[in-house]
DNA sequence: CTGGATCCCTCACGATACTG
DNA sequence: CAGTATCGTGAGGGATCCAG
């Protein structure tokens, strides 16, 4: 342990040494969005090895940032899920999240993309203010596993993957979704190009696009 | 590089595969207050191999977030600077920073306190609306190693290595200068404790002591 | 002295198989 | 479903060596 250390006395340092381990944010990450059970953890990350899992899993609680908890009867599953502690990691997760989105081109072999993650790119990209006074809800769709409703009320979002009643709007798309983001798609040209389908009254979507952004876009990293 | 990849078109999937490398945040830390040389690094790392230290700098310059520039004569030293895209994550790093800061009890046996650190912690822990319409300077000394100069100008701080002035103010203390930002010692039981030996003005103590803030004070998790 | 490169060893990670 | 067991590989750790 103590050579696992980074040998200082500092916030970043200790920081590191507790979530610093590979993996380690990616469990967090998916635990911010609600309680996990260990197989719903494994479908969030499917290249994490089980073993892995378990490990960090157990170096978390023990740190304090996850706690373990059996549901009562009937379910009697056990889930994971963040102390006050570990919840308080939102905006470190957020902050190095839009920051690395700013390196994502084009999805590579093999990268899958998740509903968790999604659900965190939602609220990390969301943007109070221009969602003030307004009320709507949408759903969003990628590929045939992926369906995420959102709803908006007056500067504040919920994102969640049941889809209680019927959205204002549909939005059928593609990763390609994170271009209008950063605003190097904009909305009209991502109905004439196909990349995003509709379902529900076209004028919102404009609306919507507006609610989410990535700051400070920057061109891929040449390799 | 496939292998240690994530597999996951997500923001923070990537921010790990740039940054998430053992010792590459801390590098980050050090430059972000500075272009620092090799060597400068190294004394900042103690702890840090030096083909680490060599590897983890060639892959942040390929991925475009450090830049090696060489300095022009007579100094002809070569140094590391952040790029524009480095530069961004300053505030990922401040957030990780005041939630590790959280867990940082007791100094352990074979860690050290460097200057580049103190210097980001105050900068992560300075709030602006306690320095507004203040004008002072401060030294902070910890051991004999350490001076920081800091200079608040109504509102904002700036730290260096260089005190090229006399201050107002001389802060001599320990790592235990911790406890006064999250609020566990206040400035006069620091005072009486001999904690802080102060040179100067002691009515500036206090005001000095309110500037800085860890927010979320939490205990230590138990072992 | 700065700025690394090289070697060797260890242990964490990753893949797979298996169990209560 | 919820993990544990086993084992091979490669990245990290540490000491040393080398060129400008």
């Amino acid at each position: 342990m103590a050579s696992r250390g980074y040998g200082q006395y500092c916030g970043l340092a200790r920081a590191l040494e507790l979530v610093g381990e590979r993996w380690a944010l990616l469990i967090i990450r998916d635990l911010l969005v609600g309680p996990r059970r260990f197989t719903d953890l494994r479908k969030g990350l499917p290249r994490i090895p089980s073993n892995v899992l378990s490990d960090r899993l157990k170096e978390l609680e023990r740190d304090g940032i996850v706690r373990r908890r059996v549901l009562p009867r009937p379910a009697s599953a056990t889930v994971y899920e963040l102390t006050e502690y570990g919840l308080q990691l939102e905006q470190a997760v957020i902050q190095l999240g839009l920051w690395g989105a700013q390196s994502l081109g084009e999805v590579r072999a093999h990268e899958v993309v998740t509903p968790d993650s999604i659900t965190m790119a939602l609220r990390s990209t969301f943007r109070p203010e221009a969602a003030r006074g307004k009320h709507l809800s949408f759903e969003l769709r990628m590929g045939p596993e992926i369906r995420l409703h959102a709803q908006v009320e007056d500067g504040t979002i919920q994102v969640s993957e049941q889809h209680s009643e019927k959205p204002d709007l549909v939005i059928d798309c593609g990763p390609a979704f994170k271009d209008l983001l950063t605003r190097e798609l904009s909305p009209e040209a991502a109905l004439q190009q196909g990349i995003v389908r509709l379902d529900g009254d076209p004028k919102l979507f404009d609306s919507v696009a507006q609610m989410f952004y990535i700051p400070g876009h920057r061109e891929t990293a040449h390799v």
